[in-house]
DNA sequence: ACCATTGATGTAAAGGTTTTCATGGATTGT
DNA sequence: ACAATCCATGAAAACCTTTACATCAATGGT
């Protein structure tokens, strides 16, 4: 096969003429070692054509320079994004990313314990929104490695969480709904039970609140953040005739819901409705009307947690518990002028 | 920090009273130790809680268990679906995904080569269409590792591919037209450079001669596979007055640009036209008309690629030099009857 | 001119496995 | 009853680094 051995240190020590250890430096450690011999290693080691085995390396300092990303779907495109630049700030500091679909299934959450406790990776990514089963039993607390929340948080956990700001995004999604002039706005996909909905309701009482309008509770509907649940909500204001001039969805999914329904009976989008969105996802520009929505900075938030973890991972203690950025308004065709 | 000394093999050695080889072989070939024995190892592991130390173990037996997999855009929606099976496979064989971002930057994917070269990957699952730039430099062929090629073939290398058959399933599709009566039927996104527009033009003419109708040149129309491109191509049939009665489309993003540009111009579809794509993207099923189209088995493709891949790592040596599966016909709003 | 300090290099240990080879006891066949 | 075989186990080498410690020469200060 292609196992033609490959150069190891000594190799290179030899033909420089020096010792393993000097070689090491020279790679590792440049200034402690001499020019000269500084620059018989670098010749050395590209006639030889020398990488250093990571493996060695790994089991003699302890670490893998890898860093687990655990997500229960990783066909989900809002993970995708986020593994862009999750993959790119990694790669930029030396570390590589290793990924584990977990699809919610415990022993598959704990399977890919192994990885930590057998050193083949130095920190965490949690998509899950939990600690990975299996932890915290008997217990042997101490083997948490550094861990960092995207996505969702863990609640009940240390754990620090780099997310969209759904609080702040939700509030000026719906201050630009006000500036269009509209005074009924639905807020579709109520969830209290859930984080990212209740703070996005949250953003929306805020706004209202602020430029004086009063929060109607007729136009708050449950959803579950689903199409469906969209359609659903749409129909039901149609039902209980309490009727509002835009719509501000949970989610795009929600809002792609809503836009059917209001489609299904006819109605001139934006004219007669207006309908906002949050995620940005990928058909939001493609639906008609295109949806107006805020566009969550996914590649950012990723960076953001990676350099987070890998702070940790160099012994630094994080200063917040969260990292909240901002999500940015994107003006589509979905929203119009009231009146 | 967390850095409480792990248990290792001469811990557990120790506990069961029996030397750390038999702890190895209890471990890894039950069948060679006696029954006895074989208990008071498992007992003694379960006490310490020990795990193998993954990076001894590969130092030792020179392979990491880990699949390199090299993309250019991992946000790309159509590659984490592939993901997704990727992932599955290997999870289940005891494999462990690393992903490489690289953006089609030559010193990104040289980068990521340290990965093989210092033996942290065994394997690479390519989706560049390309070998990694710094490859079969130097006359070094011998180091290159066991790939598989997915998404898209790799020219002039003995790289076996595992995709999705454009031929049979552009047919399949073109068939579908035919059988619901259209006669004239456009193919858009003709690029004969490009191995799988040429695969699915191909497929088209075929089913048309099958059928006994002849192929209009005319109604073959160029196209880069965007959505733009798809809209200009209809506008320029509208131009040159050489309509179809349906649109087959190389890929959907192109359908897309196809169904705004007939939207725009408000026909009624798909009573007037019918359009037909390629690939069941996410935003297929969400616009209207809904898009029928062939969806391609990404999940399969993915499981079917790692399979490739672990079996040549186990030493087999692939039987076909490419595994095409086929891609099922999705039936939804946007082709219709014709007459 | 001598001692203390610095700086560059080498030696050897440690990191945790797997696996070859040797060993000794038990089993089998005649 | 004895030789031949088999089976379970152990000792030790090998996988390739990094790094604490030792060594030795050169430098600088008095």
């Amino acid at each position: 096969m292609q196992q033609q051995k490959l150069a190891t240190i000594e190799d290179v020590a030899a033909l420089a003429g020096v010792s393993i250890a000097t070689v090491s430096r020279a790679i590792n450690e440049p200034t402690k070692v001499a020019e000269a011999t500084r620059r018989k290693v670098t010749e050395a080691v590209a006639r030889t054509g020398y990488t250093t085995n990571a493996m060695a390396r790994s089991l003699r300092m302890r670490r893998s320079n890898m860093i687990l990303i655990l997500a229960p779907d990783v066909g989900d495109p809002n993970f995708s994004n986020i593994l862009v630049g999750l993959e790119t700030e990694a790669s930029k500091r030396g570390y590589g990313v290793l990924i584990g679909n977990t699809q919610n299934d415990p022993s598959r959450e704990t399977d890919y314990l192994r990885f930590i406790s057998s050193n083949q990776a130095d920190g965490l990514i949690l998509f899950t929104g939990h600690l990975p089963f299996g932890y915290g039993q008997d217990g042997n607390e101490t083997r948490l490695p550094p861990m960092v929340a995207v996505n969702e948080p863990v609640p009940n956990a240390d754990v620090p969480f780099v997310g969209v700001d759904n609080f702040a995004g939700a509030r000026i999604a719906t201050e630009h709904l006000i500036s269009q002039g509209h005074k009924r706005i639905a807020f579709i996909g109520r969830a209290p039970g859930r984080e990212v909905n209740r703070l996005r309701e949250e953003g929306y009482r805020t706004a209202l609140t602020g430029a004086g309008l009063t929060v109607d509770p007729r136009l708050i509907i449950d959803g579950d953040g689903t199409t469906e649940s969209g359609r659903a909500a749409a129909e039901l204001m149609f039902v209980r005739d309490a009727l509002p001039t835009a719509f501000f969805c949970v989610n795009d999914a929600t809002a792609l819901g809503v836009l059917i329904s209001l489609s299904a009976r006819h109605y001139d989008l934006p004219r007669q409705f207006s309908i906002m969105g949050f995620d940005d996802i990928s058909f939001s520009s493609f639906v008609s009307p295109s949806l107006t929505t805020m566009k969550q900075p996914r590649t950012r938030i990723g960076e953001a947690a990676m350099d987070l973890l890998l702070g940790m991972l160099a012994g630094e203690t994080p200063k917040e518990s969260q990292i909240l950025l901002r999500a940015e308004l994107i003006v589509r065709n979905s929203v119009g002028r009231v009146g």
